[in-house]
Order: C-alpha cells, then sequence, then structure tokens
DNA sequence: ACCTGAACACCGTTCAAGT
DNA sequence: ACCTGAACACCGTTCAAGT
C-alpha cells in the first residue's frame, strides 16, 4: 500500500496506526471530559498537553472547540433522552414528565462546564448545539404526546418551549442552593402546560 | 498640593486633571459600547485603541472587564426598570405586564452582545450580575403586584421565578425569527403565573 | 497515516517611566 | 494624578518536519 506521501507501507501496520489513532482520540476525548468538566474554559493546549499529545494532534481529531464538545455531549444526550422512555414506562405521564425534568435539572447542574463549554463564545444557538439537543427535545415530544393523552397537558406548546422556559437551569450556580429555585421553575413551567 | 510623588502641582492644574479624567472614563465607556454591543468578545486592547487611550488607562478606569461591562449595563437596566412603572400608569396591569415582557425581549436581543459580555466566563451567576439585575427583579414585582391586586396572578410565585423562566431569551439568535418563539414562551409563563 | 512542537499573531494584565 | 506602552505569560491555530 502506498502511503499520502509515496511511501510504502504494509497492510499491517496500516492496521496499527488506525488503531494508534482511534486510541488516541478516545484518550483525548477522556482526558478533556474530565477537563471541560472542571473548567469549561480550559484550554485546548492544556488538554493536549494533559493527555500528552502534540497540539496538532488534538487539531487532527477535532478541528475545532465546538467539535471536541460535542463529541463529549452526545453521549449524555443520547442517555437523559432514553430515561425519558424509562420512565414513561414506569409511571403515569404526569408523574413521568416530573421526575424527567427532575433528572434533566441534575443533567444540567452536574455538566454545566461542559454544557456552557458549548456556547459559540457567548450564547449557545449553533448547529452543533441543535443537532444535539435533538434527541433530548425528541424526547420531551414523548413525554408530553403521553401527557396530552390523558389531558394532563393542553395542546399547542412544544418540546422546543418547554426547553426555552427551562434554559434558566444553566444560569444556577451548581455550587449554591439551586434545588429550591429549580422546583419553583417547573412548577411554573408545568402549570402553563396545563 | 502636593502630588503623590512630592510634586509641587498648583489647585488648578488638579481640577485640569480631574476634569480630563472624567472625560477619558466617559469617552472610554461610550466607545466600549459601541464595541461590546457589536462583538462582545471584543479585546480590552482593542477597545482602548479603538478609544484612541493606552491600556493602562483602560484598566486605571476599570480593573476587569466585569467592572466596564457593568458600568455600561446599569443605565440600560435603570431604563428599562423605569419602564414598568410607566406601563403600569397607562394600561391594566395584565396588560402593562405583557406589554412589559415584549419590551424586556426586544431589550435582550437589541443588547444580547452587552449582555453576554456579562457572563463570567460562561455563567451569569456574578454578584455584579445580579447587583445590575436588582432593579428589573424590583419592577417585576411591581408588576406582579398589581396583577395579584386584581387577582390576575397566584400567589407563590417572585419576580425572579418569571426571570429565570425567561431565562431563554438570551439564547434565541437576535439575527433569526426570535419573536413568535419569545411570544410562545411568554405565553406559557403567563399561563403559569394565572 | 499519523503525530510533533516551533512559530505566529493574538490575548489579558502589570508596572516602570513619562507629563 | 493621570497616562503610556513595552514586557510577560499565556491563548488558538497552522504547518513543515519527523516516524
Amino acid at each position: 500500500m502506498v502511503s499520502a506521501k509515496g511511501l510504502w507501507v504494509s497492510n499491517e501496520r496500516v492496521e496499527q496506526l488506525h488503531a494508534q489513532a482511534a486510541r488516541t482520540r478516545s484518550h483525548l476525548l477522556e482526558v478533556a471530559g474530565v477537563a471541560l468538566s472542571t473548567d469549561s474554559a480550559v484550554s485546548l493546549n492544556a488538554i493536549a498537553k494533559s493527555a500528552g499529545v502534540g497540539i496538532g494532534t488534538l487539531y487532527r481529531h477535532f478541528p475545532t472547540r465546538e467539535d471536541l464538545v460535542f463529541e463529549l455531549y452526545r453521549g449524555e444526550v443520547r442517555e437523559l433522552a432514553g430515561a425519558a422512555d424509562a420512565l414513561l414506562g414506569e409511571l403515569a405521564p404526569g408523574e413521568a414528565l416530573r421526575r424527567w425534568l427532575d433528572r434533566y435539572a441534575d443533567y444540567v447542574m452536574a455538566k454545566a462546564g461542559l454544557v456552557s463549554a458549548l456556547r459559540t463564545g457567548t450564547t449557545v444557538h449553533g448547529r452543533l448545539a441543535q443537532q444535539a439537543y435533538a434527541p433530548v427535545s425528541a424526547a420531551i415530544e414523548r413525554l408530553l404526546a403521553a401527557n396530552r393523552g390523558i389531558g394532563g397537558v393542553r395542546t399547542g406548546f412544544t418540546a422546543d418551549d418547554l426547553l426555552l422556559a427551562t434554559d434558566g437551569l444553566y444560569n444556577l450556580d451548581p455550587a449554591g442552593d439551586w434545588r429550591p429555585r429549580a422546583a419553583r421553575l417547573f412548577d411554573l413551567v408545568l402549570a402553563g402546560l396545563r
């Protein structure tokens, strides 16, 4: 096999390289996950260094900071969406919706660093952010549908409306006494939906 | 009069210096206001340069970026709070509340750059941010009180709850079609308050 | 193919030196 | 008292050179 620069490379060697690259990539993700949860503003240079990898390697795998954060985000979000279906299977729709919101708040508070790292500079309206949120939006839609079915939630509001109304969670201090404030927020929003 | 370094300076000269400093300060604020509205991430070096002033001078007047933004913010916020009282004087409480929210949305969208510049790194929970918001919080409280008086709003929710529920405004794209989304958000929140 | 790290243009912040 | 701007340690990003 001929590499891009015309050097002869054995197929075995190519596989080794691929495997190594995959390991580098997942190692970078792991290190970045820890670093970004602690400090969402951590520098890419610091992440590369802490992963024991050249800065160029980080850029090779993740061309932009958003690419890196998005990759971390995706797994978390999928899990969160899955929780909605689990709750719907176990509980009455009204209870499931409320419990899911509580879980959502826990998630936001736990991952505050990661989430805020997704902000492009300042605001969070980017293609990637919306893409990352799509499974969550769909999950909420299922929760709302179940509640509409039993007349617990009126029609006319969408999952995105609910998400917008709970965006304030990101501005609560994870180190502070956020639980009562989150509870009141949910009380307010759920009352609006009924 | 003796200056800090023991040099003799006439009182007249001191006044001149004070006046000059005040002019420098307000000129910096003016330039920074324009620059930050356009790009909330604009560098302090760029602001100083664009004001035709040494970077040290900017730091002398505003020791931190937050100090600079806060100063700009304060005037805007006061105006917004004043609008609540004006609306309460003209309109029925329900109408006043709704109209104020519309004005608030316009404000957030117009000043998105400035507002997001207030985020300390990533989140917005800082002493200064809360201080800056206090007049807005108080204004909403007056709107809510008027509405409670005519039975239009239930007790149990505070102005801060309403603010938290409308934080999502900051994540709408000022360049996009945000009006219908803001309107639905207000519909949802106001329904919850009733 | 994949990785490295020096190099570049920037940033925030400080502080000795000027008036 | 007030202002300047060089200097410092950093940042994101690129890209020639190594394996």
